[in-house]
DNA sequence: GCCGTTTTCGGCCCGACTGTTTTCAGTCG
């Protein structure tokens, strides 16, 4: 799979282009590109092969060459031309936020600069803040620009971001000056990672709110602190973006600071084919410049002929054209969810006993949940020999009886080397739901482990394969494994996928999930439970689905208590 | 460099904050 590699290059490109001072849109027609390639839910080599490079959005003639100039000899000439007319630093120091094309370019070539950390040594010597363009407070926000990427290693966890912005937006909340508060950015949209929280706040007082803002007690450091905007970073080294507007302008205010940055330029485009303006005000006619949309989102949509569209699709892959053509998809919800799928107990490695986990699925309102402790070689996490494994069968099964739950008995079977399951289909039969998941083994060559699964799939006794590509998200890459194989024999055999909703895990991922949803395989959204407040997490891999355009019928534990049986029995 | 209900040329989303060369370019989202 290429496509990361290309969009890469690219953006490359793009910086390159941009330190020589090239053409804007031109440069933005790279961007465009390494974007839509990497969104990109399908190989694209397997694009060209089928000569549909065109196809893809952003790519025209000149691109289309480049990608089969990669793919067919490994490199592109203009690019490695490109890369001989700039020096590498420029390109480093780039990576500081702060610092663009002009000041990058400028230190490296007025001081020689060969490093973030020669900067930062130059910096610290007093030796730059008498150039032309780079005085005192610029040197000041290029040392600290360097910190913060020291920092911060990357992406936020989707999990951890929630719970910063809850935080911040019930101090908010509690000013005077504060009308609405809502989270945006692509924390609303529900990425997997953000880069960081964005804040919208209506007021009529909107200085009242930035001033209250950056001085609340989490903030280690504020980055900028205007009358509507402000920028801070918390004590936990997390950005958060505070935008304030008069509340008339809450609905256009929302969807500028939602999202995406290509989805809102899309809106844009539409508006200004049909005499409209845009901006985070509100919608304008033109010519007279009157407002005639802007109080809330549905009105924004409405006002270029577009259905409202949820905040997890907006990410410029098909939902405006969906939206246009009134087809977008009735997205799952968490109320649709009936039933927990993959849950750990005290009999292997969880904390919670079969009544415990009975309880808070009976809470959170599900019909049924299965247990699925760990099977008998995963030793390190008290996986159950088959006797244990009998004993708690029977055990559920009486418990069923005083019970307003349906506890269901399974297994999280290791997938072994081989790609047979550890217990033998006359322990498997005896199950009501058994999940195969590969938990070794994650360096194999990428035709021995998708062939591992592949093989997992043809016992007629696994209904779904757990987290199958083992990425832990910003600590292990997914193991190389062939999803488009491993889905064709899921389709073969009626198995389903599941969507992990583990918050370092979410895997499947919201573009593979997608893939799946558009060859017909079922999927399974599931917290793999250890504690009590894990079951929450079924919030997360909700948001996979949704971001997957992903419908209530593709979802197996949607289906009540009396289907779910149904389907799952052989 | 891409794109087309302004279709093969002439456009390409829109605005806030910062620092500095004090009128605006650079950077960001």
């Amino acid at each position: 799979m290429k496509n990361a590699e290309i969009a890469e290059i690219f953006n490359d490109i793009a910086d390159i282009l941009e330190i020589e001072g090239e053409n804007r849109f031109r440069i933005r027609a790279y961007r465009i590109a390494a974007q839509n390639i990497e969104d990109l839910n399908e190989d694209v080599e397997a694009v060209l092969r089928k000569e549909k490079l065109l196809d893809i959005p952003g790519i025209g003639k000149d691109l289309a060459g480049k990608i089969e100039e990669y793919v067919k000899r490994g490199k592109i000439k203009f690019y490695e031309d490109l890369k001989k007319s700039v020096s590498r630093p420029v390109l480093e120091l780039m990576t500081i936020p702060g610092v663009g094309p002009k000041t990058a370019k400028l230190l490296c070539d007025r001081l020689k600069v060969k490093s973030i950390n020669d900067l930062k040594k130059k910096a610290s010597q007093g030796k730059i803040g008498n150039i032309f363009g780079v005085k005192e407070k610029k040197v000041e926000n290029i040392l600290r620009g360097i910190d913060f990427l020291k920092g911060s290693e990357g992406r936020t966890l989707l999990s951890h971001a929630v719970r910063v912005s809850f935080e911040v937006i019930s101090q908010l909340k509690a000013l005077a000056a504060a009308k609405k508060v809502v989270a945006a950015g692509s924390l609303r949209r529900m990425k997997e990672t953000v880069q960081d929280i964005d804040i919208l706040v209506t007021s009529n007082a909107p200085r009242r709110v930035t001033d209250a803002f950056t001085k609340l007690p989490e903030v280690k450091e504020v980055l900028a602190h205007g009358p509507t905007k402000s920028s801070v970073i918390t004590r936990d080294a997390i950005q958060v973006d505070l935008r304030v507007v008069e509340p008339p302008s809450f609905g256009a205010a929302l969807c500028y600071f939602t999202g995406s940055k290509s989805h809102n330029i899309s809106l844009r485009k539409m508006a200004k084919r049909r005499g409209l303006k845009i901006n985070e005000y509100g919608v304008f006619r033109v010519k007279t410049n009157k407002k005639i949309a802007g109080l809330d989102e549905e009105g924004l949509y409405k006002a270029i002929d577009l259905a409202y569209i949820p905040p997890e699709l907006r990410e410029d892959k098909g939902e405006i054209e969906a939206a246009l053509r009134g087809k977008l998809p009735a997205l799952i919800e968490s109320k649709d969810i009936k039933g927990d799928l993959h849950v750990h107990s005290d009999a292997s490695d969880g904390a919670l006993s079969f009544e415990e986990i009975a309880r808070a699925c009976l809470k959170l309102g599900y019909e049924y949940v299965v247990i699925t402790d760990h099977s008998k070689s995963l030793k390190i996490a008290g996986g159950l020999e088959q006797k244990a494994l009998f004993e708690n069968i029977k055990k559920i099964r009486k418990l069923n009886k005083k019970l307003k739950i349906r506890l269901l008995i399974g297994t999280e079977a290791d997938i072994l080397g081989d790609g047979r399951l550890d217990y033998p289909d006359s322990v498997l039969k005896e199950l009501d739901f058994v999940i195969a998941a590969v938990h070794s083994g994650f360096k194999q060559p990428k035709d021995v482990i998708t062939g591992r699964v592949i093989k997992a799939m043809d016992n007629k006794y696994v209904n779904m394969i757990a987290h199958p590509t083992g990425r832990l998200i910003g600590k292990r890459e997914a193991y190389e494994i062939d999803m488009e194989k491993v889905f064709k024999k899921a389709k073969e055999t009626n198995t389903t996928i599941e969507i992990n909703a583990y918050p370092e895990r979410l895997d499947l991922d919201d573009t593979s999930s997608r893939r799946a949803k558009e060859l017909g395989i079922m999927l399974g959204i599931a917290t793999d439970t250890h504690t009590i407040n894990q079951f929450h997490n079924m919030i997360f891999g909700v948001s996979v689905a949704r971001r997957a355009w992903l419908e209530k019928k593709n979802v197996l534990n949607t289906l009540d208590l009396e289907r779910f049986l149904k389907r799952i029995r052989k």
